[in-house]
This record gives C-alpha cells, structure tokens and sequence, in this order.
DNA sequence: GATGAATGAGCATTCATTCAT
DNA sequence: AATGAATGAATGCTCATTCAT
C-alpha cells in the first residue's frame, strides 16, 4: 500500500512532532513543556500541533504506545519455554525498555500515571503479564491452578516498584540487575509449586 | 521554653496554612491547588503565604516530614524484637501512615517525588530501614554479615512500589495486606541466612 | 435554462452549505459558530466553503435573502384589498416568517442587523411597507395626502420592536398576537384619516 | 464614613478599567474588545483587571448598572402627576439616557440583550413601568381596573422597538421625537378610559 | 507580621483564511 | 472544483511573587 507525497509529508510532520516532545519531555517535564516549545522545535506552527492531536495530553498516550509496542508481540514467543526463564525475559525487557527511554521520561510517566487515578497503563501492563502467565499454562509449562490474577499483580507490582524507585534514586538502583536479582532469590520459590516438570 | 503570645499566634498561622495546604492538595493536587487557595481556605491575606514559606514548593516538604515523623522513634523499640517480627510491624506501621493519609495525597506524594530528582526522602527512608537493622543486628538478632545495604533497598523498593501500585488501583491494592503476604511469602526467606537462633 | 450536470453539483453543494450554517446559526450563534462546524456539518472540506463565499459572513447575508423572499410577492395581491386589513395581513405574515424560523435565529439576526450599522435590512423592510402604502393609495384605498413616510417608518419601528422583545422573553411575548393587538387598538385610528369610503 | 488612601486608589482603578471600557465598547463593540485593550488603555497590567472583574463579561452588566441608575429613582416624584404626562415624561427620560450614552454603546446593549435568552434587563425595565403605573394607581390618578401588566408590556415593547430602530438607522429615527409623537397620537387614547377626571 | 493590589509572563486552544496539490 | 494541512495572530484567564502601606 503506497502512500502519496502528501501522505508522506503529513506523517513526516507527525513524527517530527513526537519526537521534539518526547526530547522535551524529558527536558522539562510534562507541566513546563508547552505546546509552543513542541511546535518551535518541530519548525511549524502553532496551529499545526491541533492538526494532529487535540489535546497537549494526547501526545503522552501517543509517546508510551510506541515505547510499549513490541513487547506485546513477543509474548507468544515466549509462552513455551521454560516459565522461570520467560517471565524473567520478559520482566527484564519491560525495565530494559523503560531503562533506555532515559530516566526523566520514566518519571515524567511515573508522574502521569499516578496523577489522575490513570489506571488504563497499568491494566494494560497487568494484562500482558496474565496473558503470558496463561500462555504458560495453555503450552503445560505451568499447572492449571497457577494463580494467574495473584501471581500477575504481584509482579506487576515488583516492576513498578523498581521503576519508581530508579526514578528516585537512578545511582543506586540498576532495574535490570534489581529484577534479576529478584528473579534469583524469589522467582523461582514463588512459582515451584506450579511448575510441570 | 515558653512562647510568647506572639510567637504563639504565628505559630498558629502557619499551623493553619499547612493544614489548608494538606486538605487542598489531597483535593485538587499540587498545581492545581494555588496559594491563594491556601490563603483563603486559611482565612488569611494572601501576602501572608510568604512571610512563612519562601515559595509554594516548600510546604510541600514540610508536610512530608510530618508525616514520618513518630515513625523514627519507633525504630529503638523494635530493634530488640524477633527480625521478622520487627521488619514485618516495621514495614506494616510505614505503610499504614501512607494509607491513612489517604490516595490523592499519596499520589501528590509519588508525583512530587518522582518529579525532580529528589532523592532525599528516598534516601531518608532507606536509611531508617538501615537503621532498624543494624540495630537488630547489635542486639544479635541478626548475624554481623547481614547484607544491610543490599536488604534495605529491597525493602524500600519493595514498599514504595506497592504504594505506587496502590495509588494507580487503589481498588486492586490493599498495602497493608500486600506487605504482609510479601512478608508471609518472601520476607523469612530473604533472611533467614542471617537469624541468629 | 438548464444547468449542466456540473452546474447541478456545485448548487447542491452550495444549498447544503447555507442549509448547514443555518441549523448551526440557530444552534450556536454567529461567533460560535466556525466555518469549520459548517462544512463538517455539510460533509465536505474546509477550503470548499470559500470556493462559495470569500467570507464567512457573507453567509449570513444569503440566509436573510432567503427568508423574505416571497413576502415581496405578496405586496401587489394586498394593494387592492381594505387598507386596514391588507396592512394587517402583511405585518402578520412578517412577523410569522420571524416566528418560524425559531427564536434563536431570530436572536441572531438581531444581534447581526444591531452590530454594524447595517442600515440595508431595515431600508429593505421600510420600503416593502412604503410599496404597499404606495398601492393601496393607487387603488384609492387610501387618500394621495397619507403619510407615506411617517407611517411606514412608524410601522416598521413596532414590529421591530415585537420581534426584539420577543427575542428577550419568548415566554412573554407572541408576536402574531401582539400585532394583532397593535392593530386592533391602534392600526384603525391612526390610518383612519386617510381611508377612502 | 471616609475612605482611606488605599481604598481611593483601588477605587480609582476600578473607574478608570469601567471608563476605558465604555470607550473601547463603543468603539469595537464587545467582542472586539479585548481585555488587553481595557488594561491597556487604562496604563495597568492585564492581570490587574482580573483583580476587579471575574469575567469580561461582567462589565457589561456594571456599565448597564450606571446608566441607569437615577432613573428608578425619579419614579416616585413621577406618580402624583397626570398620567399622560408622567408616562411620558418617564418614556423621554429613558430614551434620553439611552441616546446620551451614543449609538454604538446602544448598539452593543441590544446586541448583549439579544445574546443570551438574557431576560433581566427587560424584566428590570418593564418592573419599573410597572411601579410607576401602580404609583399612579395608588395615587388615585388612573382607576384601580388599569391593566397594569398588559399596558407596562406595550410601552416596554414599544420603547425597545424604538432603540433598536435606532441602533439601525440612527439617522432617520430621532427616538425622543418618536416617543413623543408616539404619546401624542395613541398613548392618551391607550390610558383614556383608565384616567380619573 | 499582615495585607491585598499590582504585576506580567505564560498557557492552551481556536479559527478564519491561504494555497499547493 | 475540492481538498485539508499549514498558518500565526489572537484571546481569556491564571498565578506565583513582589512590595508599599
């Protein structure tokens, strides 16, 4: 499927414009990023930011769709190996991913998602973590009475903690080795039970 | 030492800023909430903000050592306690303060936090977890090699992550129960190595 | 004379246009009102409006066209009728072709025809009523010393007067009624002078 | 009672935002006029007239309010006179104020009544006709059967009507003079059968 | 210490209009 | 004739902070 010049200039300006603001972002935060500084930095116009977005908002739920993209997809993948080892993959992609946006984006996120009781980010991460918990249980590497929604929540919960708290404090908290070495210790014992040997 | 009247009046001024302060932040968040609203709901001129604060920023740390204040003293009694015990009531009074203080404060709290790399209060707390376990360890609760760093940043870790989850569901997350299935589940094995029996 | 397919197209396009920004002149007012809603409304894109009109408020003009087109027509069928009664009869149709096209077009027509001194739709009105005058002096309902002037200016000042107060309270105000009144208290005796029996 | 400095100043402020108002309304007309315009004539900052007004909107209403203030006062001196006359007098009075205060000023006026479905200006206007036609009542100058209602709606409607007339063609209605021959020819034989000899 | 008027930079958003395709 | 992206001026309003009284 071709797109026409004019197409192709149209997504050109979008993209310029998701990219200043994510460079902003992590500049000087959501609150002191105005839609000025965006549009200044992309070299249009004011206006031009309404063109394709309608809302200042909108350009955060634009930013965290293309970071998270991809991760979904590997969840099949993953579903068939070993469970110990492919909830660990999976974890250390997910902080991996986060890692590599910068640390100021993070918080930024950090920082939106706790503002309004904005639950849709974490549903979402909550959910693929079920799916490849179920996933598991579909391929026999996990027993039927794993407990999908308790075990979920709670890794969830670990992700989260580790992110926040590299926010906080990025020199003393290194997320990937925090969630391996959280795997090590405690992975395993957590889901022994519901493991098919 | 006594106050004077005087000194009694200003102190009472700026007790009833703070409180206006803490009500209206758990209402409507920190940027929306704007010193004037402070003022009025004080039942003061606005200019009179500024001869007790230098700037709307600063109310916010003084809130925060309220809060965690009384939680310091607690430390000597426990450090004599079974570890688990103690770490367990430790953790449990911590987040019990968090959840008293309701959601919406909680979350201007993980905002304010996240915000700038304000690693002070992160630290502040870390170091309050240390400190409980040195102690546990001078009473020879717990072994000399206790990895204290390595132990204190989980635990952090650990409860601030569950307060972010909580601020996001708080309908999915109850603190107190999900510290004390972490302490059922992880926390004795965690330190077992390092009991002295 | 026929038009050309083409030519077909292009009046459809532009009856739609003028139907659209009449439903959202009604609904919204002038102001609020943006040529962007009109052609959203009208299905087709924004630069197409001004393939039709240079202005936006050039569209205004083409509604009060429309509305009392027609009414003209009327004038030489009543010329020749009592006076009393044909003047009777033409005030009412006015004011029912007001009443119909809702209040709040009405409204905006007022604020419209108040904003700039636009003198043309008040002359246009006067004169209809002057060509009525005229005819029913030509038929010698009425005597050649009628006032013609005096009367239509007076004329037309009241039923602008009803059309504004009814803008203000519809609830109060019924246009056809109250002229009706007028001219049963007042219409009689001041042209009584002037009647031929 | 004395006003101290301070309150001199703000009260000068305050008059002077409402002067250069009125001015710029006449000239611009209201939405034309840009709050920036106001503060701007008036040599103070923007924010400054956020300090005295909520809204834009609300100096309308204050420069309604010192147009026509007296004129409910003189209602009372007004009502012991002859009917015809102090009707009259009234009616002159109000346009007079309307006239004084220039076309485009008027122009905005009927442009903001039509507006909003913006009832209580006429609700205001047609409650002080009411007064004085009851004050003549109780004076015993008009019998007790007057139609007050009915009689205060047409002199309203009438009175608006002759306004707006001249808000359109200001150069061909003189709306004292039409007020006038308007109570020459039908106001005494609208009062007539009402009058007490 | 208390007051509250004044400040003025700053912001999100709208919109009529243009014009290359 | 139709499109719709781009423009950029314009606007109402907020608010932290200052400072003369």
């Amino acid at each position: 499927m071709k797109m026409t010049k004019r197409e192709l200039d149209t997504a050109k300006t979008r993209e310029i414009l998701i990219e200043s603001a994510e460079n902003l972002l992590q500049q000087k935060g959501y609150e002191k990023m105005s839609v000025s500084d965006i549009t200044k930095a992309s070299g249009v116009a004011k206006g031009t930011f309404y063109n394709y977005f309608n809302k200042k908002e909108e350009i955060i739920f634009e930013l965290n769709k293309r970071h998270m993209n991809g991760l979904s997809n590997k969840i099949k993948s993953l579903s068939v190996d070993d469970p110990s080892i492919s909830i660990r993959r999976y974890l250390v992609d997910f902080l991996q991913i986060i890692v590599n946006s910068k640390v100021n984006l993070a918080r930024q996120w950090v920082r939106f998602v706790a503002a309004s009781s904005n639950t849709e980010k974490w549903q979402y991460d909550n959910e693929l973590l079920q799916k490849l918990i179920k996933g598991l249980i579909k391929s026999e590497r996990l027993k039927p009475n794993t407990p999908v929604n308790e075990l979920s929540i709670l890794l969830t919960t670990e992700v989260y903690g580790i992110i926040f708290s590299w926010c906080i404090t990025p020199e003393t908290i290194d997320p990937v080795k925090t969630i391996n070495s959280f795997c090590d210790l405690q992975l395993n014992s957590l889901i022994e039970p519901y493991v098919n040997k």
